[in-house]
Formats: C-alpha cells, structure tokens, sequence
RNA sequence: GGGUCUAUAGCCAAGUGGUAAGGCGUGGGACUGCAACUCCCUGAUUCGUUGGUUCAAAUCCGACUAGGCCCUCCA
C-alpha cells in the first residue's frame, strides 16, 4: 500500500520494519481543559489507520500520549485551585470518555510524562555527554545547529528561520533556534532534575516515549498539520542527535478543521467541545462528515456537511436495518466475506476514504435491490460491514426473539390479506422494538 | 517577509497525461392500502486566471490571483 510521507512529500509503499507488524505513535492532549471537535480529527484519523492496517492482518501497536507536565497545566492548576496532577486527572478522564463516545478507545499504550521523568532525564544526559544540548541556568537547550538537515520535516530554510523569529530579550540561548529540552520553573510541582528544578520540554517527551515503548524508530508517526513545526521538526532533531533515525519512517499529518474558513483552535475561541458536539452528532455522522474529505486536507463545518452526513448514516443504518431482517428469518450464514479487492484498491492509495464512502453508497445501493428483488444479499451485507468496521462506523442491530420473529410473519401475512387494520397494530409494534 | 498547502457544478468531493466518479440539494418519475424506507432519470463542452510542453492536460512546467496553515502554545 502507498502513504504520503510528510517527510519526503511522496506517496511511497509501505513497508514495514517488522514484517507484518506497525508501530504508530500520535501526540496526544496537553491534559488541561476539555478537547475540541478539531482535536479529534487525528484521533478519528488515526483511528481509521489502525482499522485499516488490522483489515491488512498487521499487528498493530499504537501509542498516544499524555502531555500531562506543562505550564499551561500549572496555571490551570492555580485558576482552578486544585493540584496539577488533579487537574491532569480529571482532563485525562475527560479525554478517555470522549474516545470513548466517539467509538476510538484502541489505543494500546499513553504514556504520561508523569512516568517517563527518568527516561527523560537520562535522554537529555546523554544528549549533553554528545554536546548535543548544553545547560545553561537551570535550563537546557537543544544545539539545532549541529544538525545539518534541520528543516526536514518542514522544508524550513534555517537562515530564514532565523530572520522571522523573533529576537527575546536576555535570551540565554546560543541560537534563537535552538530549544528547551528541560526548563526551570520557580512555580507549580517541584520535578527534581539533575539540572535543578523544573519541567521537560515538551518536544522532547515525545521522542523519550517512542524510545522507550519502541526503541528508536517507529514506522508511522502521527499528527496535526500545526505540529510539523516545530514540533516534529525537533522530534526528528533530536532522534538524529541520538540515534541517527528521522524517529519514523513515514510521518502522516491530519488537515485541520475550519469554521467559516478559519482554524478551530482553542486561542480563536472558535471551537465546539468535543463531548457537547457528540450530543449534537452522532459519532457515525461526524465521523462521516470527516472521511468525506480526505484525511490530509482541511474540513469547512458547515451545517450542509452535516445533513449529507446524516442522510448517508441513515441510509446505511435503514439497509442495515432491512437486511438483518431477512437475515435472521433465514438464519442467512454472514461474516463470510473477509477481505474486499476494491477496499484494498481504493486505501491502498493513502487512505483514500472520500472513495470508499462512495464505494459504501454503491454497495448500499446494491444490498437495497437484491432487497427488493430477493436475490442473495450475504456479500453485498458483508463488504458493507467490512468497511464500518474500517471506518469505525457502529451500527447495533437487532437480534430478533423467536416471538419478533412470529410477529414479523404475522405482518407479512395481515399485510398480504389486506387486513390493514391488523397490520398497522403489528407494524406500530415492530418499529417499536426497532425492528422496521 | 520566508515556507507550505489548496483552488473542480448551488454545496461537499474524487480524479495527478487519454478526453470530467460519487454524494447532498433541485426538478421529474416508479413502487406502496397509507406511511416510512427504497429505486430510476435529471446537471460542468468544462476543472481560479494566463502563458507554455505534448498528438493529447483538470492532471506536467512558468507567471499571476485568491484563500488556509506554519514560522509563538496549538490536532
């Protein structure tokens, strides 16, 4: 299969480090208040990669993390009166039932900074033993310049860098580019460092984590397009200082979602929460809503997406419905069908999901004639089922009791003598249980 | 200012050298005891503008225009 790699800006084929399996790494929240809506566009995102990868027969080991040490968590910390360590609880939790309603909990593994401090410590120690990092003050910075590729990732010119930042005043940097790998802190928890007390940085915790589950390189790392730079930019920095690997071998970057043309962001103040929008949407339809749009470009919300979004979902929900009927007055044997070449063509070409949405509406199309003309509906249901599950689209059908099942006949048959009457009563009955 | 991405019908959107998928919406029709569901038909001589390469370009190259994003914490 062919993935867009940020890193090289070509769709290349997939090949694994291990064979048959994939490591993948996204960044996570930074626990200090509630995610919003376009904070869950990689976690869909990546959500749909792993499906994907698992509809292969790979073995998938995906990793996502916690920023659950950093300023922004002190100073919530302070506005809300509690502990960080308090205020990182409650957003994790918070965090973990938005996965949760949004059907994308299979992470395997989130790390929290919390408990990688030694790792962390012993990575920035032997980035100073290469004189890769030097300490000055209580901090300590990353030496960008000893890195001739510095840029990579985000095809930045070093020397323009340098000429659009912006000069701080009694910088104790050697070079306005480089950054901190551990910073002091005079306020908030107290992380004893071999440096003093402070707080690692946050380009760095990343870098430390994948070391750490996976060793030192991974095959796909995920994220926001906003994380590029500088991010990843000084992931990657800091992998090749210590190991010499881009830390991934295929770098994949989420569009961002825009309303009215702009960037959700929380320094707008133009986002809808994840858990209000879930009450508003459905998580089939929001998730609909984004694999319209391909993966790696930006996604307006508007409300007409939404509608599109719903129609599609209840198509899909009443074929479903109608089919799982036939299903089961027929003890109809389904699951058969395992792996779909069209699937395969369409996601082979970097998750091309706008495709396989199409490619779903057609065998919707299908299943609702062979319906309708009682032919044989197993595969048609079955590559549909394949793909919900590749998209992580839930649909909960009904098992039908052997006494629905009775009353489903009785209609048929009210129905097929003209007792409208009658039939009406049992139909008010089956939508009821859900089963029209 | 530098970097990068995008520009296809009212809206969403696929297509990356071979003569414009699909969906929503609109309009029309079919099925049906009535509903619901469903099905069929209905749109771009044209792909931001403009040069060029080619037998052939929405697709490649150049210029221009507009917009997003990054260069500061941010998915």
């Amino acid at each position: 299969m062919k993935i867009y790699n940020s890193l090289t800006d070509k769709k290349e084929e997939f090949v694994p480090i291990n064979p048959g399996k994939v490591t993948m790494y996204v960044c996570g929240p930074t626990v200090y208040n509630y995610v919003h809506i376009g904070n869950m566009r990689p976690v869909i995102t990546f959500d749909m990669v792993y499906n994907y990868f698992k509809y292969l027969g790979y073995e998938v080991t995906y990793a996502s993390n916690f920023t659950d040490v950093n300023p922004k968590i002190i100073a919530a910390a302070k506005e809300l009166g509690i502990t960080e360590r308090e205020v990182a609880d409650k957003f994790i939790k918070a965090y973990m039932d938005d996965l949760s309603s949004y059907n994308c909990s299979k992470i395997d593994y989130r790390p929290r900074v919390i408990e990688h401090m030694e790792d962390i410590f012993n990575f920035i120690k032997a980035l100073i033993a290469k004189d890769m990092a030097y300490v000055v003050d209580g901090d300590v910075y990353f030496r960008v310049s000893k890195i001739k590729d510095y840029g990579i990732l985000s095809k930045q010119n070093v020397e323009e860098l340098i000429s659009g930042a912006r000069v701080e005043i009694d910088d104790k940097k050697e070079d306005p580019l480089d950054f901190a790998l551990w910073r002091k802190t005079t306020e908030g928890e107290q992380f004893e460092s071999p440096w003093g007390v402070g707080i690692p940085g946050w380009h760095t915790e990343c870098v430390v984590m994948i070391n750490s589950l996976f060793g030192s390189k991974i095959d796909i790392h995920g994220g926001g397009v906003d994380l590029k730079f500088p991010h990843h930019e000084n992931e990657i920095a800091q992998s090749m200082a210590l190991n010499n690997t881009h830390l991934a071998n295929y770098w994949l970057h989420n569009g961002h979602i825009n309303v009215d043309g702009e960037k959700m962001s929380k320094s707008l103040g133009n986002f809808i929460l994840a858990k209000d929008f879930i009450k508003m949407h459905s998580a089939n339809v929001i998730k609909i809503a984004m694999f319209k749009t391909h993966y790696r470009l930006p996604l307006n919300f508007t409300d007409e997406v939404f509608n599109e979004a719903q129609v599609i979902d209840e198509k899909i929900a009443n074929v479903l419905k109608q089919a799982n009927v036939v299903i089961q007055l027929n003890n109809l044997e389904v699951g058969k069908v395992k792996t779909d070449e069209k699937i395969n063509a369409i996601m082979d070409e970097d998750f091309n999901t706008p495709n396989l949405i199409t490619y779903l509406l057609d065998l919707v199309k299908d299943l609702n004639n062979a319906l309708r003309k009682n032919e044989t509906i197993e595969e048609l249901y079955d590559r549909i089922v394949l793909i919900n599950q590749i998209l992580g689209l839930k649909y909960d059908l009904l098992v039908m009791s052997e006494e629905d099942k009775e009353l489903y006949k009785k209609w048929l048959e009210y129905r097929s003598n003209k007792d409208f009457i009658n039939a009406d009563k049992l139909r008010e009955i089956l939508m009821n249980k859900g089963i029209l």
